[in-house]
Formats: C-alpha cells, sequence, structure tokens
DNA sequence: TACTTTTTGTGCGATAATAGTAAATTGCCC
DNA sequence: GGGCAATTTACTATTATCGCACAAAAAGTA
C-alpha cells in the first residue's frame, strides 16, 4: 500500500507533539524523525499553518486548537459503534453493560446499556469517571497497556486472565466484570479501553465472562480495523 | 512561510473527515481537495496507516484509534494555560471564573477558579455539562460561532455585545457572565470556548464585566497565537 | 562591548518523491 | 457471465521535497 512520506512524517511528528508532556522542540522532531532539521521546520511550519500546533512564546511547540476538531469526536463515533453490541451483552447477561476510555489517569465511561427486563438495575451513568486503578473497568484498561514496574498486581493478574473482577470496589454491595478490548493481530493501534458489566452481588460471573470477552473481542474487530 | 504540499492536503483531508458526521468516502475527499482520485487514496493509506483514520466496511472513511492521543490533551494545555489568568478573574471580580469549551452540543467546564476571601461561593464543577443554549457559558460559546438561522435571540444579542448576563439559568439564584474567546486577528483558528464568572445574586455585573472581556482577550492571545 | 554558541529560519540545485494518466484488478449487482 | 463502480497498480514526466550550506537573530559569556 502507498503511503507519503511527507504527510507520514507529519502525522507522526504531530502524534509525537501530542504525546508530549509540554510540547517539543523543532530539533526533538529533527532527531524522532532522523531527518533534517530544516524538513522538520517545514513540518511543524505546515502544520502550523493548518492550526494542529502553535508555538509557545519560549519556542516549544504545543498542540493547536485545531486539535478541538477532533476532541470528543472518536469517542462518539465509539459510542455510536459499542451500543448495539453493550445492548446485547446487556440482554445476554441481565446486568449493566459499559464501555470505558482512558483519559489521562481516569476512567471514563462512554457508552452504557442497560438490560430492559430487569426490575433493578445498577444505573452507570456516561461520563462519569474514577481513577484508573480503582473498579474492574480501569484496571481492565491498565491490564490492555503494557507491563509497568510498580503496578498494582491486579492489573498483573488481569492481564495475564484477560479479565478482572471486582467486587465493592466502587459502590458497596456491586460486581464488576470488564476486560480490555485487545488489539487486532495485524493492527498497531491500542485502544486503551475496556467493555464490562456491572450488577448487583447476585451477577453469575461465569456466565457473563465469556460475554464480555466475546463483546471485547467483536469490538476490537470493528473499532480497529 | 514554506508549507509542505502533501502534508497540507492530507491535514486539511483529515480535518474534513473530524467534522463531518459519518465519515467521507475517498471521493468526497478527492473533491473536497480538488486532487485526482489516486492522490486521495494515497492520501487515506498514509492516514489509516498512522492509525488517524480507518475504513468502515462500508467504504467510509472514520478517525481511527490514534485520535486517542489527542482526546483530551488539548483541553489539558487549555487547563494549564488558563488557570493563572481564572484566578486573576476570579480575585478581582469576587466570583467563581471558569473556562469552558464546547463538546458537540454541550458545554463542558474545563477549568475553573474560586475567589481565595470568599466565605460563600458558587463552586462549578470541573468536568460538568450542559446543553449548549442554556446558561451564560453556552450562550457565549453559541455567539463565538458564526450567525445560525433559527439561533436563540439571546446568541444574536451575545454576539452583537460580545458578552451574555444569565440569572438563574442553570440553578436559581445564580447569576452568570460569559463572553466568547474571540479569534487573533491574523489567526484562522475559533476556539469555541468561553469565559466566564458565576456568583449568586450579588454579583456586580458592570464591574466583573471588563474584567472578563479582558480575560477572553488574554486567553486568546495565549491559546491562538 | 565584543565574541561565542544556540536557536531559528531560508535559498537553491539535485534528485527522489509525488502527481496524474491510464490500465488492471476487485467486488458487486443484475 | 456481463456491466458497472470502487479500488489499486504501473509508469513516467514533473515538480515538490530534500538536505546541504548559509544567514540572521537570540541568548549566553567574558
Amino acid at each position: 500500500m502507498a503511503t507519503l512520506q511527507t504527510l507520514d512524517r507529519g502525522l507522526k511528528a504531530l502524534r509525537q507533539i501530542a504525546v508530549s508532556a509540554d510540547g517539543l522542540r523543532v530539533n526533538d522532531i529533527a532527531d524522532f524523525l532522523s531527518v533534517d532539521r530544516a524538513i522538520a521546520y517545514r513540518l511543524v511550519a505546515t502544520l502550523e499553518a493548518n492550526g494542529m500546533v502553535q508555538k509557545a512564546p519560549d519556542g516549544r511547540i504545543v498542540l493547536g486548537a485545531a486539535i478541538m476538531d477532533f476532541e470528543g469526536r472518536f469517542a462518539g463515533h465509539v459510542r455510536a459503534v459499542a451500543q448495539p453490541c453493550l445492548q446485547r451483552l446487556a440482554a445476554l447477561t441481565g446486568a449493566t453493560a459499559f464501555l470505558a476510555l482512558a483519559e489521562q489517569d481516569e476512567c471514563v465511561a462512554v457508552s452504557v446499556a442497560e438490560p430492559q427486563d430487569m426490575l433493578l438495575r445498577v444505573s452507570y451513568r456516561v461520563g462519569s469517571r474514577h481513577p484508573l486503578n480503582l473498579g474492574a473497568a480501569g484496571i481492565a484498561i491498565l491490564a490492555g497497556r503494557p507491563f509497568a514496574a510498580g503496578e498494582d498486581e491486579q492489573v498483573t493478574k488481569a492481564r495475564a486472565s484477560g479479565y478482572c473482577v471486582t467486587r465493592g470496589a466502587l459502590q458497596p454491595g456491586a460486581v464488576g466484570v470488564a476486560c480490555p478490548i485487545p488489539s487486532q493481530p495485524q493492527g498497531r493501534t491500542q485502544l486503551d479501553a475496556c467493555v464490562g458489566v456491572v450488577a448487583m452481588q447476585n451477577l453469575d460471573v461465569d456466565n457473563a465472562l465469556p460475554h464480555v470477552l466475546q463483546a471485547a473481542a467483536d469490538l476490537s474487530a470493528q473499532l480497529l480495523r
């Protein structure tokens, strides 16, 4: 598949700028791409002309206002794609199904489906957030990332088993089951997201688990090409 | 300043894909850029290789998972830059100062500063959101956008005057003053954001207004270099 | 001040990357 | 299978890009 060198370099630079804590200098970009500084200057100039980056007064290059056009947009897409899958998951497990994304060091519920035929159900508000290291959802997301030194033992265990079960972590009496959305075999992108269900103590974990894993696989296929 | 044609086209395509409701087809991109379809295919292939876009099963091109690297990042930057300015604004007005961004059709509080020396203060939780057409913040953001047919009269008025005052819109007894963050003279990017203050009924609007306007101008200069 | 170093930016010719044509392949609907 | 659209490849002229070298400004140093 034919790719374009100049665009490829520009996108790699842009992403590197995005993930850097306080922006990059032109030299950093040139080093990162292993290209001459002149090229980096022209890449930056083009990114800047499109509003994707801007220069801080001290010369650091940081994200620009045009990034706003992307804020929330992928999450919105994820929500739309995930909804039918979550509804199926909720119906199969009789529990509240959710898809959550990592945002900085928090876990955000992006999409939720509640079972139709239950008298009592746990509701998990879309947009609600909690620390990543709390609850099945956050732990599952961490487990989807590469091993990090000093990580919680629960995370290591969840990475090995592919899922995570917590009881009463966020709410007394609530049981959560979640697993990370795996990356695709040929894909290079990792989603930093998880699917799961949450219910009262009566949740049948053994029944729910395979459905959650299946949902994760389905979503992976749909969201990661 | 020298810009790179290939990168420029790729970025324009990417942004167009982002703002489209349900993705674009290759033909749309070719038309939009006024280039041959073969070029559009190569641009898309490069964007796709970088995970910025992906092809839906039906051929539509939508944003890809790599966009996650940008989600929340610009908002985070905005928050950091805005904080000192908001603290000043809170001190000058004795009211709670906030910066809010539009996200889809909601208004999200991104950064908040409360006055130090007040016994009672209104708190405006970071991350809280409400419909854009409700409250001074949302109306100010709408007023920062170009005129839209059928928009609320309040918005039109706010666009003309450059600010918006609401009483009891979100909470009975609360007064809000907000104004859009203007675009820079030479800039082409619009921020879709607003600054403002919110307080109890005792807010001295005549005193606060110039400070709010000044804060908006300051932030515009800092965020939209 | 003068001098050095770093950072930032620009001409310009050679050349490799791209554009754009046309042709081939694939997938899909009748 | 045949027709049609979507997608990909092959290929060459062209031109956009590369990357050296050079310049200007800024920041540091003595």
